[in-house]
Formats: C-alpha cells, sequence, structure tokens
DNA sequence: CAGATCAGTGAACATGTGTTTAGGATAGTA
DNA sequence: TACTATCCTAAACACATGTTCACTGATCTG
C-alpha cells in the first residue's frame, strides 16, 4: 500500500492518481486542471505536457484504472466474484473503492472505457451464472444475459448509491454500515424473491406474449 | 397533451420546459443558458429576466417536475405501483419519461430537490410494501425501509439505464424494448430471488452477527 | 566547460458561459 | 401625441478553464 506516499513517485503517477481520485469523486466534467495540478503538487501546464490533454489523461486514467481492476478480479475471483459483492467491497482497500467509484463515474458519463468496463463486468457475471445454473447453485434464468446485466447494475448503484439514497435509509453519507444495511435485503431478495407467489410474473409472462402476438 | 404546441406557451414555460429537457438530457452542468434559451426560440438574456439566475431555474424545474410526478403518482397509484413500474413506464407518454429522467438526473447529482424526490417514492413504496406483507402478496421482510430503498434503486436505475449497461444487452438506445428484456429477470428475481438455495444468506447472516459481536 | 536534453513554472491566450446593461419594440392609457 | 409599462434582445462584461509560450533550472554528455 506505497500509492499513498506520494514522495516517491514520478510526477506522471502523481498526477495521474490525482487525476482519477478527482474524475472518481467529481466526474471528469466538474474537474478543472488546476485541481488536479494543485492535488498533485505540480502547475497546470505540467499536466498538459505529461498528458497532452484532458481527454487524453482520462483515457490514460481509464486504462491504468481497468487494468487495476480486472487484475484485481482474475486474482480474487473464485471465493468472492459478486454473489457478495457487498461484503467483499466492504473488505476492500481505500484505493479499491476510488477505482470502483471511477469505473461506475466513466459508466454514468459513458465514457469511452466504459463500454470495456460494463462488458468485461457483464461477460464475468454471465459465465459466473451459467456455472452456477450448470452445477445447481443458481436458478435457471429465461434469459442468463439479461440477468446478469441487471446484478451487475444492481452492484454497481448500490456500492456507490448516490447520496439521497444514503439519506433516505437515515445516513450521511455512505460506508459500510450503509452497505451492511442494504445487503440484508439484498441477499433476501436473491435467495426467496420478495412476491409471495407468481402472480405478477405470471400475469406479465402473458401480458408480454399477448404483446408479442399484436406486432405480427 | 398540449404541452408539446409551443406556440401558445408564455415565454415563461417555454424556457421552463425547454430547460427541463435538456437538464434531463446533458445534466445541469453541461446545460448551457444559450441552448435552453434556443430551444425555447428567445435570448439568453430573457432566460435570466425571468428567473435571475440558471440556480434559481432549476429550483422552479425542480418544483414543477416534481409537482407533477407527485401527482401523478397520486392517481395512477393502485392498480400500478411500484410493481410493475416498467410496463407502466413503458405506457407513459414522452412528457413523463422525461420527467423520471429529469428525476433521476436529479438524483444522481444530488441537486437540491432530489431529497424530496426520493423520500417520496420510498415512503410511497415502503407503505406498499407494509400493505403488502399485511396482506399476504408480499413476503415479510428484515428490513423494510431498507428493501424499499433497494427496490426505489433498482426501479430507478433501470428505467433509465446507462447507456453502456444498455449496449451490453445489445441495443443501440434504452427503449422499450430494452425495458421489456430487463424486466422479465426483474420479475423472476422478485418472485423467487435467483440462488437455488439460501446457503448464501444463511452465511451472511452468520457473518454479520460475528461482526456485529466483535463490534462491542 | 559547452551544449543539449529534460522537468517544471508563471503568465498569457482563447474560448465558453453566467450575468449585466442599455436600449428597442409594442401595447395600453391619458 | 406623449407617457408608461412590459417584453425582449444584442452586445458587453466577468470569470473560469483548457491550452500555449517563453523561460528557468537541473542533469547528463561530450
Amino acid at each position: 500500500m506505497c500509492s499513498a506516499l506520494s514522495a516517491d513517485l514520478t510526477a506522471q503517477a502523481k498526477i495521474r492518481n490525482a487525476a482519477i481520485a478527482h474524475f472518481a469523486r467529481d466526474g471528469f466534467q466538474k474537474t478543472n486542471l488546476r485541481a488536479i495540478a494543485s492535488t498533485a503538487g505540480v502547475s497546470a501546464a505540467l499536466v498538459i505536457r505529461h498528458f497532452g490533454s484532458k481527454d487524453n489523461l482520462r483515457s490514460v486514467c481509464d486504462d491504468h484504472v481497468l487494468r487495476i481492476l480486472v487484475q484485481r478480479t482474475r486474482t480474487v475471483t473464485g471465493p468472492v466474484g459478486v454473489r457478495d459483492l457487498s461484503r467483499a467491497y466492504a473488505a476492500g482497500s481505500e484505493e479499491y473503492h476510488l477505482h470502483v467509484q471511477y469505473m461506475v463515474r466513466a459508466i454514468e458519463e459513458d465514457s469511452p472505457a466504459a463500454t470495456t468496463f460494463v462488458n468485461t463486468l457483464v461477460e464475468e457475471t454471465e459465465q459466473l451464472f451459467q456455472d452456477g445454473i450448470a452445477d445447481g447453485s443458481i436458478r435457471p434464468s429465461s434469459d442468463v444475459r439479461a440477468l446478469a446485466v441487471l446484478t451487475v447494475l444492481i452492484s454497481l448503484t448500490t456500492l456507490t448509491m448516490a447520496p439521497p439514497l444514503t439519506r433516505a435509509l437515515g445516513y450521511e453519507r455512505m460506508g459500510p454500515d450503509v452497505l451492511r444495511r442494504i445487503g440484508l435485503p439484498m441477499l433476501e431478495l436473491y435467495t426467496h424473491g420478495m412476491y409471495a407467489d407468481d402472480t405478477m410474473l405470471k400475469a406479465a409472462q402473458t401480458a408480454w406474449e399477448a404483446e408479442r402476438a399484436d406486432d405480427r
């Protein structure tokens, strides 16, 4: 965990890390070069000198974060996976949170790297589900791909819940306690749903079939 | 549905509607007054003249959208509710979509009105769940409030799914077909979860209890 | 040492954007 | 007609911000 000590990093790395932090917290648009430069302890001109432009700086950050996250997924996957993302997240380092937040921001803003982020996550999740269905730990689904997208969506937005949602739960800021609070209902939902019977599901299924018939 | 005809609206209303559209589509920060003015067919100066400042314009838009959405909820609720939000959404008007999107943007950006938006939604949803639990249509939950927050979160982010998520499903843009595609797995999830048994849930429960014991 | 290369900076530049200002058109009124 | 009020605009202003430029100092290299 040496990345917090900025003294022994090159200026480029300091700038990149500062940029990642700012982009993650405030978004790309709202972050200005002088703020990044100030955090990195350098001048705004140096940022441009090293990275050419703000856009290019973002793409470097994208690559960096993506590489680290993928690497982490590769090594950590197996026992954890998506099944218990919130616990894995809660146990993760500050730096990891930052990277996850960066990724979510990238997806929200539809940055160039967002597609890669999402596709990696969805692919991995879908594979996990396929395996789970094969070994009987997960119920078969009518549309595994869509289920994967849905759970990725839920995981991401849960992990970096918008402040108003957090406040609706009675907390000031996002933190481990919020995740714990939201994690149990989530697992309950994943385990046995929330409807007592399948009335809704059947109604929707027949309605959709009728719609499909109308389309022809 | 006369609001599309802008000819017979006052300049103030035209500006407000244009602002709502721009804020919803591009966010508050990225929208500039001249774009709003152009859409409304007026000058940028008139926007300031009528609303004082960009910030005040937003707060007027917040109030307007909130009032309409709450009114709609009050009248439409009952048969629809949150249970089948995607179908209700798919059946809704263009204007309704715009307002929902506006609300999601407000929540994402944590605008002043976001708290009101979210609290209204969560309150209404929680009440719906309480009623459902009472009449047996919904399973009892260990934390109804948190469940309400979670489902509001899921509904909102599903309705205005980020473009990369949409693309991961093979579609170019968000639309009724995407909602239909994601809606079925969602209902399945709500009906019987996705885990085949309660291994995960039990593991998490004991882990959390152990953690709570550690905290003392 | 001379020269070259590299990291780095402060000031200036260009542009975008929220806001102000001075004034123009139009309609109502005495 | 003259006065007033209302609605509206073009141009200017002020400021933030991405980027460029001229320059400094340090570190190699011959």
